[in-house]
DNA sequence: GTGTAAACTTGACGCGATGTAAACTTACGC
DNA sequence: GCGTAAGTTTACATCGCGTCAAGTTTACAC
């Protein structure tokens, strides 16, 4: 659905991606939205039913903007320990594409069902991504002793989360290089039976 | 500073850390907290100057009620991977105590600056218990391989964060139990050195 | 040109929540 | 009784979302 959104509702997608971006999420009105698309507040619920949607919206349209299916090819080709790493260096580079975006989501969550809903959407689609890189280290017999699939899954979601990530960058000032990097670490000395990591 | 609230103050804050937790930090309107403790709404503003006064000094008082301090005795008795184990077991035993009003903090101070200021406060403090945690790892030659204390330090703290909790509690599903288990294995995995963990 | 329909603007309003202000009520000490 | 402190009641300001109704622009058909 939604597959070409008219001008109007595109200089509206523009302008609150641009927005969210700009102010990591948080600050955004309707209308500042409306006031950077050149338009009445009210033109936006001409073409978005609620802040919600419009949020909902802007993230589906900045994942096309940045075309994240290309970007995690390689992931999908990969199997194993080298399939981790490489869903971590996707993760951590498509992350920063979408923070702003995806903070003004985790923020609406917190009042909003429908952002609640979408946004858990969204993550169980991550989460999947998880289970998979999981099982695949579970085929090849690397899934270290303690795990099951199914609590490694939840724990490498969870590290790999917005809200982690945020805290890694923001609050210890990590770059995108460094949380890649770290959090690969982190994952293979956790998930991955010694044997296979020299 | 506010050793001993009045009686009025105490009602309050009775009223308003019952609530939090009932509600999970959600939901809770300055309103509810004033018909809970059996009061107009105004007689809270002449007792806290603003909402965010009252959830800063709920915490405070959630945390004086079931005496933190003394929880976490064993774990500055401990050094290296008991302490590592010990800090995780009392973190894991006292998030549950204190999550509704650590989650209206976190809710909060996306839109408030002086909930933001509490909250970064307190996450501090917890970095600091993290940080020394593993410098006793660090001193005893067990910090893992490609670890510094600053890098370890801050990923230890991100895996304790409480949004991590939340998701791995209610998403997840885990119990305490569980949580605290799969943390210190996580933890113990990632940061000790492997001669240490057989 | 004229008519008409869609898209957009303008200005007003309702709602829920925080916070403020002013006037009234109690209770208590002296 | 008088004054003060703490609380109550009622009303109002503010902010942001969402709605509504009436007016205006634009574009296209005939």
């Amino acid at each position: 659905m939604s597959s070409k959104p008219t001008e109007t509702k595109e200089k509206i997608l523009d302008a609150a991606l641009r927005l969210l971006i700009e102010n990591g999420g948080k600050d955004v009105r309707m209308s500042d939205i409306a006031k950077a698309a050149g338009l009445s507040r009210q033109a936006i619920y001409l073409n978005f039913e609620s802040r919600t949607e419009l949020m909902v919206a802007t993230v589906q349209y900045g994942d096309e903007l940045n075309d994240a299916a290309s970007q995690v090819k390689p992931w999908s080709d990969a199997e194993g320990v080298e399939k981790l790493d490489a869903w971590i260096y996707f993760w951590g580079h498509y992350l920063p594409q979408v923070f702003g975006v995806a903070k003004a989501l985790l923020v609406a969550k917190e009042t909003d069902e429908a952002a609640l809903a979408a946004w858990d959407d969204r993550m169980e689609d991550v989460r999947k991504s998880c289970r998979k890189t999981i099982q695949s280290l579970a085929n090849q017999g690397l899934l270290a002793k303690p795990w099951k699939v199914k609590t490694a899954t939840d724990s490498l979601w969870t590290l790999l989360s917005v809200a982690s990530y945020e805290q890694l960058t923001d609050k210890c000032g990590w770059s995108t290089r460094q949380y890649v990097q770290q959090m690969q670490c982190l994952a293979r000395r956790s998930f991955v039976s010694n044997e296979a990591t020299p």
